[in-house]
DNA sequence: CTATCTTTGTGCACGTGTTCACAAAGACAT
DNA sequence: ATGTCTTTGTGAACACGTGCACAAAGATAG
């Protein structure tokens, strides 16, 4: 069972770089936007600001796409929202099946970000019979039971997963075997896929708990570390050795 | 290592890596799980299997929080989770604000993993004044207007905002003002925060958008890249020189 | 006490990502 | 045409993150 493998290799992605492709929806939105506003070219940094990244960055993550500016000029808007579509591939049509249709998961189906960039909901699939029919931000809801043929009947290759931490492995096997190949994770577990799987997660306690971490920093600018312990530290239970009294304990302090 | 006396500043927490505290969460998530089982201790090894990351990483991690291990035995795991709980500042109470309640803000006010760690809902806050008083998750919703009121109450220090787009720079603005430092935004939208403030985002469409990246990598390893052009792509409207026919229009080709 | 065995903690090399800073490309005015 | 002015595209330096590989720490057995 091939784990997770943390590593890429050595991202056949064809030159461009992770970080960047990460960064190339940020520019697609913020282009976007000025296409709505119908600016005809936008500088390099101009578009920086729009998106919140530096310029030297952005002009560096578009040149790994090509030469689609015009020294002196700027960006087309058009032009350049083509090609970044095209290269996030955009411009065909992803069906799309959610999986566990709780409260997030229905918030997902009506999310309209979903539908707005080539992304099709082609099903809702949600283990509670019950739920079996009932619609969903206008799509039935059907029962789990029909993973298999839902993903075979569309071409579905991407599934995202909002059920609950504990049954999310077990969907996640369904939907890979069924032929998914990048997965998006709500549930709050390490999946383990194949390699050619990609998963990608979102975990809002883990970034509730990061922005915790930077929040502690902040206010602890006073009070300093000198805290004994709020709470009893619950003590190192090893063989028992090390451990001594009590006294050294917290045997960390830097001295 | 003979690290004499090298100790870094009183503050041995200065100094943590981002990636590093991203990972903190991770580590804590697995150690709970083994903490219920009692399992007593682990190894960098089958700790780093759970969380899904390798244990060279894993033992690097902790070294910036110190020296928690026992060679040849591993980490007492009741331990760890209380230390990697308190770097991250979960072991005080963190009241969190949640403005925007639509279907994903519903959704957030009724995530278990809020309350499980550290975090609780202070107030769910919305700008439609007929959803005051409407309890969600069983906690009423309160109108706009009280912002200021509840966080400046409350203490309240980070705020989650999942409005529309177009509400999200306002509602952050006014919880920055309100003295709220740390942002965790589910807006499709960048925001522009004062130094000191701090902000994460989750976007889902940009997730969606990263994995048809990779998923069009992978269905395109026979198709090449030849494809022409399946829809009229969008000539460069620049002033008008170099653009040509069309014949030189994706030039691009990794070159 | 000595030997052996396990697992941590970390120096080092390497890869990835970011930023600077500037030459070259092209627009535009004269 | 020629010169000036703007903005791109990128080489090179730097910063950060990752993974290997191994010595040192400590457990455990004899």
């Amino acid at each position: 069972m091939a784990t997770g493998r943390t590593h890429r290799p050595a991202t056949r992605s064809r030159g461009i770089p992770e970080a960047t492709v990460a960064r190339l929806p940020l520019y697609l939105r913020a282009l976007t936007a000025l296409s709505e506003r119908s600016v005809p070219t936008v500088s390099s940094e101009e578009l920086a600001a729009a998106a919140g990244v530096n310029s030297a960055k952005l002009r560096k993550d578009f040149s790994y796409l090509g030469s689609y500016g015009t020294r002196g000029v700027g960006y087309d808007v058009e032009y350049l929202v083509y090609q970044i579509s095209r290269e996030l591939g955009l411009t065909q049509d992803w069906p799309v099946v959610i999986v566990g249709i709780g409260n997030l998961g229905a918030a997902l189906a009506n999310y309209g970000g979903f539908a707005s960039r080539g992304f099709r909901v082609a099903a809702l699939i949600d283990a509670d019979p019950a739920m079996a029919g009932t619609p969903v931000a206008g799509i039935p809801v059907q029962h789990t039971d029909e993973l298999e043929r839902i993903v075979g009947d569309n071409g579905v290759s991407i599934g995202v997963i909002s059920t609950p931490a504990g049954a999310a492995q077990q969907v996640c096997d369904r939907l890979v075997a069924a032929g998914v190949t990048s997965i998006l994770n709500f549930a709050p577990t390490v999946l383990s896929v194949p390699d050619g799987v990609d998963v990608r997660k979102v975990d809002l306690s883990i970034e509730l708990q990061i922005l915790a971490f930077h929040e502690q920093r902040k206010s602890g600018e006073e009070t300093a570390e000198s805290s004994p312990d709020p709470a009893a530290p619950p003590v190192r239970s090893v063989t028992g050795s090390r451990k001594g009294p009590d006294g050294d304990m917290p045997a960390v302090m830097p001295a």
